[in-house]
DNA sequence: AAATCCGCCAACCGCAAGACT
DNA sequence: TAGTCTTGCGGTTGGCGGATT
């Protein structure tokens, strides 16, 4: 059995007053609770303590098994498919730890729970916002979530821009067929002298897989004013920005969304230059 | 090489609700 | 019905160990 008895509260390890026991267990304690509740089940905890002389208490018992001893418990990596559910199911219900883990087989309440603490508390401390704020929650929609399930399904199969309304695009959105995977890079159409000149738009490409332009998105079409800020917002779309600690290759983070759950991800620079533009399925 | 920092996570605590007597 | 016990949950703590200085 692998039994870790090196982590934990050693400084607490020994009796205390009663003569219970705290701190790590060991090898033997978790033999010896393995044992009896194989044979006995897992209920009673504070007979369980009792009876196989564990110096231990019964809410002691419980947590080790839960947490640790029980066969299904599955050890490792959170995957990206369970962050997301972490990070979905938390939207739904908050800090329901015990209920999330129900929907993760072999997962603990304690492991998410260390999880939100350890990950997403730290980026929302990077972003510079309360974890409970709107912005936050917004970032984790529009932000985390869309690159996790950018992780799982490749860009080329995820990016399709017949999410964007017609009224956004301007015409002919159709020219990108339902569901048909679109390719989907950045680049730079028009003339000018970029930064600040106010005559040098980003656009959007999208490329069948033959590479056929199918639509092409400009900033200005995105609400970009003469100074290639994101001051000017199409109607329609919210957007909010964040200071980004580091993980990107921009300076700062600009979300977009609209009420059709269509959302765009911008990096850009100290000086509001787009370094990056992404549509989010 | 030593000191310090920091992320990870096992395990503790207090509280509330349900079960039992 | 009231008191006690048990279980379950969420919040918090603090040591380990790897990374950084």
């Amino acid at each position: 059995m692998d039994v870790k008895v090196k982590k934990g509260r050693s400084i607490q390890q020994g009796e205390d007053e009663m003569g219970l026991r705290k701190g790590p267990w060991s090898a033997e304690e978790d033999t010896i609770l393995v044992n009896h509740v194989t044979t006995h089940g897992d209920r009673r905890w504070n007979s369980v303590a009792r009876c196989t002389g564990l110096k231990r208490t019964g809410k002691s018992c419980r947590l080790r098994w839960l947490n640790y001893l029980r066969p299904d418990v599955r050890r490792g990596n959170i995957t990206l498919q369970e962050q997301i559910m972490i990070l979905d199911l938390h939207s739904r219900w908050g800090n329901r730890w015990s209920k999330i883990a129900q929907h993760l087989p072999g997962r603990t309440d304690n492991e998410i729970k260390n999880y939100w603490r350890t990950r997403v508390i730290k980026q929302a401390k990077q972003l510079k916002c309360d974890v409970n704020s709107k912005e936050f929650k917004d970032a984790l929609r529009y932000v985390w979530m869309p690159r996790l399930i950018e992780r799982i399904h490749p860009p080329s199969e995820t990016y399709c821009p017949t999410r964007i309304s017609p009224s956004q695009l301007g015409p002919n959105p159709s020219a990108c067929a339902d569901g048909v995977p679109v390719h989907h890079q950045h680049g730079l159409h028009g003339s000018g002298s970029g930064s600040g000149s106010g005559t040098e738009w980003l656009n959007d490409i999208y490329l069948d897989s033959s590479g056929v332009e199918l639509q092409s998105v400009s900033s200005e079409q995105l609400g970009h004013n003469s100074n290639n800020n994101v001051s000017g917002l199409c109607p329609g779309f919210n957007n909010q920005m964040f200071e980004q600690g580091n993980g990107g290759d921009g300076d700062l983070l600009e979300i977009l969304w609209n009420d059709e759950n269509i959302w765009l991800m911008r990096e850009l620079c100290d000086e509001h230059e787009i370094i990056k533009d992404s549509f989010l399925a």
